[in-house]
DNA sequence: TTGTATGCGTTATCAT
DNA sequence: ATGATAACGCATACAA
């Protein structure tokens, strides 16, 4: 296990010519003859030399390398997002560095000065503890946040869902299939893709003079669950034990809405016919779960690629082209729990 | 956006103290007084210095970083492995690089490259196209494969699942609950952890005195698909139109299985009392499909746990605790389609 | 067209 | 206990 690796001085060595003009012919810049070329080139052939990035980084204050701070690969919505960003950034020659911040502020703040220290040449933030909010490092090293407001959002690139219109279409889908006492279920976090989905049920109950309360808000503590599909099945078992008093259900995102079909099924009610429920972000399970769920997709593709090009914009300072807040559509997915 | 980080060399004029000095103050090696070593604390402090590490990697030949080698992040199996080393190695303070290869040669290549030239510390090969093999890269740096096994199965240390054991009582299962006519359920491709279900199932029917031949292989094409479930979804209800001749299914994973459980529910037959199913891996699929399936469970946690041991092992040197081959158990999950 | 020399931020060796 | 300095591998300003 010898690593020493071949470097430009012995290239330049073993074909008879200088450091700088080996450097030279390797990133094509400044002038040499065909002949030097060719000599250098054949060298590296035989050596199978390849360039030191570490020192290439140091040299040039940056990396070629991005980060991706991510709250939990293993969702399927988000190991989505970062499957695509990496195929675009592979594509535009960067490497990527991923972080699973496990939704905790302190391994946050770790990645972050890491991967500072690391000279990466820019940052997606696919989302954070509450909200992402770092404005010394935002600004010395360009930042895309991705599905989460961050804190300080005039200054900084959000790309997300229209999560607005999703939920708005999401409840009207229930209004519209004949629901009369919609709930809508939600996560303790208020996060503020959360929170826009939560105003287009508001407002979409309210145009269709639905009167709502807090009675229509139910929930879901995942604290002492490592599934929040298992906490959300417990919790309304839990509530609706002797009878359920909703006729439609909006979850938040598939995994709440399948515990909630688990739950309704376990309580001898039948969907969609006695309650109707929908999703929100097309997760594979729901279109394998039973009944198979309707739900709102997110378009994942789209929401990587105006990322990257809203990042590559910020690293390259075409900052004329930059939008600040792009909102992807989303689509509704009819299936069979509405 | 000035990226200009403060030096040690700035500490240094700030304490009116040499580089080195500030230098054995942070790494907290070397002689130094208590009082200068309260200075240098003091000013970086006041200054929120962060070492810069691509300079110190560049000088130590080593980056405190370690890379991930995975086909697809998407896919929950490899998601949740990989979320598990990166919890390992950010404990042992590591930074985790986590490349996906797409199943493309040219990707793992590509990747291989770049990850050794950002000077690695070691490496994790979850995966890849056909038979990993890059001996000279091997030769370099540490490497643990993780489920598959690499062609040079000699020298490189392997950490999977008992793949073996799994398809020998998933197949048994079958047989037990009075399957008569049991299929297997495979991907064209021939990697190293399906070869070893595929024996535990023939050896299972043979030792159960079944006869087995061609006819008890089914191998799915996903070449024209992105979702491996619709390719064989699609593959079985094309072969089985008018009458399906298996009471029994093994799938050698949980996507296969639903694809085959949706196939078997479109022919109006009746699952497990028509036929019974069983996938591998425990994919979160499997806990929501209908009817839910009884599957082979995969550790991950142990996989990944073992896997870091073995690498740290492999960096530090401390060959002789080194296990060539490590084999961690499965468990038989058993839900409503057997 | 090509070579020499300097510096990027660190750590480590050798003095003092 | 501390300082001066070389070296890691590379890119580039300046000379030639």
């Amino acid at each position: 296990m010898s690593r020493k690796n071949i470097s430009i001085k012995e290239i330049a060595k073993l074909s008879g010519v200088s450091v700088a003009t080996v450097s030279r012919v390797i990133n094509n810049n400044g002038r040499f003859s065909e002949d030097t070329r060719q000599k250098v080139l054949n060298i590296i052939e035989e050596t199978a030399y390849e360039t030191n990035n570490v020192a290439k980084s140091l040299r040039m204050n940056k990396s070629n390398a991005i980060g991706i701070l991510i709250p939990d690969i293993s969702n399927s919505f988000f190991a989505s997002v970062v499957q695509k960003l990496e195929s675009y950034l592979f594509i535009e020659g960067y490497s990527t560095i991923i972080c699973n911040t496990a939704r905790s502020k302190e391994k946050e703040l770790a990645y972050l000065k890491t991967l500072e220290s690391r000279m990466i040449d820019g940052l997606f933030v696919v989302s954070g503890v509450e909200e992402f909010e770092n404005e010394n490092l935002i600004n010395r090293i360009p930042v895309v946040c991705i599905d989460r407001k961050p804190k300080d959002n005039q200054t900084t690139v959000l790309i997300q869902s229209d999560n607005y219109t999703g939920g708005f279409i999401a409840t009207e889908r229930l209004i519209q299939r004949g629901c009369k006492n919609i709930a809508l279920l939600t996560h303790r976090e208020s996060i503020s893709s959360f929170k826009n989905r939560r105003k287009g049920f508001s407002d979409a109950l309210e145009k269709h003079g639905f009167d709502f309360n807090a009675k229509n808000f139910i929930e879901i503590n995942t604290a002492n669950y490592n599934s929040s599909t298992e906490a959300t099945k417990d919790t309304l078992l839990e509530m609706f034990k002797n009878n359920l008093t909703y006729d439609g259900i909006f979850a938040l995102n598939d995994k709440l809405a399948v515990g909630a079909i688990e739950a309704i099924s376990e309580l001898g009610l039948k969907i969609p016919k006695d309650v109707k429920v929908i999703g929100f972000d097309n997760d594979p399970i729901s279109k394998y779960c039973y009944p198979k769920l309707t739900t709102i997709k997110q378009d994942t593709s789209e929401l990587a690629r105006q990322s990257c090009i809203a990042l590559l914009n910020l690293i390259n300072k075409n900052h004329s082209i930059i939008e600040k807040h792009q909102l992807v559509p989303v689509e509704l997915i009819v299936r069979e729990t509405t």
